[in-house]
DNA sequence: CGATTTATTTATCGGTCGATACAGAAAGGT
DNA sequence: ACCTTTCTGTATCGACCGATAAATAAATCG
């Protein structure tokens, strides 16, 4: 069962993780074909042959990022002791992942907000789908804890989810603008500041 | 001294505008030659004789939004009775104006962190002083109040004005991606809940 | 009135975009 | 060996990009 015809001369998820350090910076209309062939040491036709188009390879690059640079959050969430840390670890380690040395600043995903313009309506659609992940993983998080009874029944949930969220895809510009983590890590704990009046009961 | 040749069958400010609408919605390299003349209802010749350059334009449109558009900030910040108030105003303000209908959602300076890519350095250090420019208003209005003692002298007037220009610029992402105006005065009203947390007195 | 100046329309420029046709090269199958 | 299959490099496709040259139209100036 071995493989059949001329064996692929360069390596799959190496080019595919060039393509993602492309897309993560430049966006999907703002990179070309001939910086990703550039950039992936292959042909165009190669790159055709392999991965169909430029929009199948960005949602490909998209769904890699999930997996590698985004992730870790879901295990984070449920691995704190508490709704508070948990909330605290989703914040700086987005200060971390957003000014790594040697990676784009910022999260793929948040940026494709702005940065996937061109692409078809239903990849929009499936990044869509990934962002409301992100907010509905927060908001489960929550929720099992004020099941434990250690959050008030009365707190608006998805109140306190949506702020958490909407911090985070600030610090996500404020790292494309130049911020570095320090500024970022003060910033979520700034808004771990809140987290007290966000969580008192409501009347 | 009336006006030699012949005269202009558009309305430059007009014409002006309704780039400003496509640039805010689109960015710059997301928005095409033909796409501009078309909304302008002008001829390509026209453009680059009345706006020199599409670079050009553009600069000219960011302009446009500063004055028009984005502003009123400088003022709001000013007449608020004092800083609690003068954050409030600019975050409300900003849930208002970032969910206008008919307008593109978000602010056009704070997305064009990401929509700006193409454009030359020189444009790009004049969008990087814009947005410096608003972090420095708020910065400004902050240490007025510590000079007439009503914040604690030790606190860190960057590091607040930092945590609300970013919860800002999240909810121009937000806007972006749908958010109604009632969920970014949730979050408008969340970040409030950081703010004696925030100028409390430091060690 | 011509002469000058400026704006408009039409047609098009060279360049780059994303995407492919084609022929040659390198493997397995028989 | 030969055929089939798959990948590779070259060369290029039509479409659109941003930007203009040239000819025409509409105003003021002398």
């Amino acid at each position: 069962m071995a493989e059949r015809g001329r064996p692929r001369t360069f390596d799959r998820g190496e080019a595919l993780h060039r393509a993602m350090l492309l897309f993560w910076e430049k966006g999907y209309q703002g990179t070309s074909m001939s910086e990703l062939t550039a950039a992936m040491g292959i042909n165009a036709p190669s790159l055709y042959a392999c991965f169909g188009s430029k929009e199948a390879l960005y949602r490909e690059t998209m769904a890699l990022y999930d997996d590698y640079e985004g992730g870790g959050f879901g295990a984070a969430l449920a691995a704190a002791p508490d709704a508070r840390a948990a909330i605290e670890a989703y914040l700086m380690g987005s200060a971390r992942l957003f000014t790594r040395p040697g990676k784009p600043a910022g999260c793929m995903v948040v940026l494709s907000v702005i940065q996937a313009a061109g692409v078809s309506e239903e990849a929009a659609c499936e990044l869509r789908g990934a962002r409301a992940e992100m907010s509905g993983l927060l908001e489960a998080r929550l929720r099992a804890e004020a099941g434990k009874g250690a959050l008030p029944a009365s707190c608006d949930i998805s109140a306190i989810a949506s702020f958490y969220i909407t911090v985070q895809q600030g610090m996500s510009i404020r790292a494309r603008d130049g911020a570095t983590r320090a500024e970022l890590e003060a910033v979520a704990q700034g808004a771990m500041l809140a987290w007290d009046g966000l969580t008192r009961a409501r009347a």
